[in-house]
DNA sequence: TATATTTAAGATATAGGAGTCTTAAATCTT
DNA sequence: AAGATTTAAGACTCCTATATCTTAAATATA
């Protein structure tokens, strides 16, 4: 698969955040309940995000994380690098190590121009604006 | 990753028999040895790929593995397919089980786009047309 | 027929991702 | 100050992908 399932969770819970408006803090046992995530488990992933600058945390009532900039300049990208790493954005189609331009696998110039494109997506599409798209056209975080 | 390391592993078998020419059988235990694979592992992918109608084997002195059919009629799609399953080309980024274009995630539009020039890419690609690269231009197919 | 070569098949091991559970720390409310 | 709420942190379990090892079956050659 492309992304990893806590990569999966991670912009499926950040997406939520972004579209819950007017909150300060949202604790995350509500994310996780209205995603069917669990709990610990998705404490433990907003709890990267958190040391990586992406949110912040409050402790206590009242609590729960919030972002640490305006969703708005938070790419989705920001968030898969966060948690998955770059290797999708870097590695060869093939897994040959040193694939690159200069010594390039059979379906690298191919696979590098999709790629990019990828890249370009998640790049331009910050939270805010899938978020808007949950919030106002309906569209979907969570199965049924 | 987007391919799993079994599917890079087959993916680079069958090139390396594509670009062997003038071969009845290729032995497991060559390819192994020229792409750095685990010999016992190798012959089990490929068992995967025999059993699917894509390769056809024989045992025995000069034995090894062959195409079932000439490799120009070979997608690289439908060895990725045979390895890693059809989740690639049909699954939600988000990883919703119901996404769809009537129910649809918040990027999906955009995903779907990308995702069917991937798919289009792998369906018009033949092992032929990449192991010719390899054969005639030095295109790789292992690190150093 | 005996031996060497090669794939087939299955059992077993290893590593990492995914998920759970427990305890600690911080904060609010009463 | 006490108790409730909420995140932080770490240990632990579970599952799957990856990889290894052993034995069996088929085939060729001498």
């Amino acid at each position: 698969m492309v992304l990893s399932k806590t990569c999966n969770h991670a912009l499926r819970a950040t997406l939520y955040i972004a579209a819950a408006p007017d909150r300060t803090f949202v604790p995350i046992g509500e994310i996780a309940d209205q995603l069917g995530i669990s709990f610990h488990f998705l404490t433990k992933i907003l709890q990267i995000l958190t040391q990586e600058g992406i949110l912040r945390s409050f402790k206590g009532p009242n609590g729960g994380v919030a972002f640490a900039r305006p969703a708005a300049e938070i790419s989705i990208l920001e968030i898969i690098i966060a948690i998955d790493g770059p290797a999708l954005m870097e590695k060869c189609l093939l897994g040959l190590a040193h694939c690159s331009d200069e010594h390039p696998c059979p379906i690298h110039s191919q696979w590098v121009r999709i790629r990019s494109r990828l890249q370009n997506l998640f790049a331009d599409t910050s939270l805010k604006k899938l978020a808007d798209r949950v919030h106002h056209q309906g569209y979907r975080l969570a199965d049924r």
